[in-house]
DNA sequence: CGCTTATATTACTGAGCAGTCATATATGAA
DNA sequence: TTCATATATGACTGCTCAGTAATATAAGCG
């Protein structure tokens, strides 16, 4: 892993760690649209939609087209939804992780083989 | 998809839109590791690194436990790197794309149903 | 051309955050 | 307790970026 791979995969990570975009990318989930119909369906003002589409655009995130006066949205791969919902399954599981460990003790992270009660471990 | 669930998400997303922590958890992948270790591996600062640990820990990608004066981090779900995974395997979808455009005409993107040479398009 | 609608861009502002230095805390050993 | 090592944190700096208002550009129509 160069570090330029990495700087690569991060800057796409983080186009996708924006509400905003990934309430585009939700919106057009089924379908394209034109920005008028994004606007609607985002509820973003057209300015600030017109800036995360080229964003999305500029990163391969969505394909555009001319038709009249509208400029036509559409995702590119729809792999990317296969992103957002292992991010989804993987909150679950952290939310159903979380359940199971509290139950037990209160966060049991402390020195390895036994644990001493009145240490100030390494949780806060 | 409440915005509560769409800001969980992209939250989740930010924490992987950085090369240094995910230098961490490639380096985390083959097992666990002390932050001396994690220092030596990533060539970040100890303080740094320290910062990142605390980040990826506070969002569940890690697991943590005392061993002496060490510290020993984990890959708290393995799942992470299946996002990580796709996430390069789009970058080279997408650089394929590219190659295969290019050759036929420039970003060959314009008024939907036939190509006018002169116009300023939606291109830059 | 001039008018209207659709989309993009410029300039600005404020918030968030990575990196760094210095320092604090935790743990074990002497 | 004192010292040494390991890790975490406070305070600061500089950069990036989302949101906004105003304006520019593009396209169709009369």
């Amino acid at each position: 892993m160069t570090p330029t791979q990495l700087a690569a995969v991060a800057e796409r990570f983080k186009v996708l760690a924006e509400p905003a975009r990934l309430r585009v990318l939700h919106a057009l989930r089924h379908g394209g649209r034109h920005v008028t119909g994004l606007v609607a369906d985002t509820g973003l003002q057209q300015a600030n939609l017109s800036r995360h589409l080229q964003q999305l655009y500029a990163h391969g995130f969505v394909v555009r087209s001319r038709q009249g006066t509208f400029v036509h949205y559409a995702i590119a791969d729809p792999q990317v939804f296969a992103l957002c919902d292992l991010m989804c399954g993987q909150i679950e599981r952290a939310q159903g992780r979380r359940r199971a460990n509290r139950p037990a003790r209160r966060a049991p992270v402390a020195t390895d083989p036994a644990r001493r009660p009145g240490g100030a471990g390494v949780n806060r």
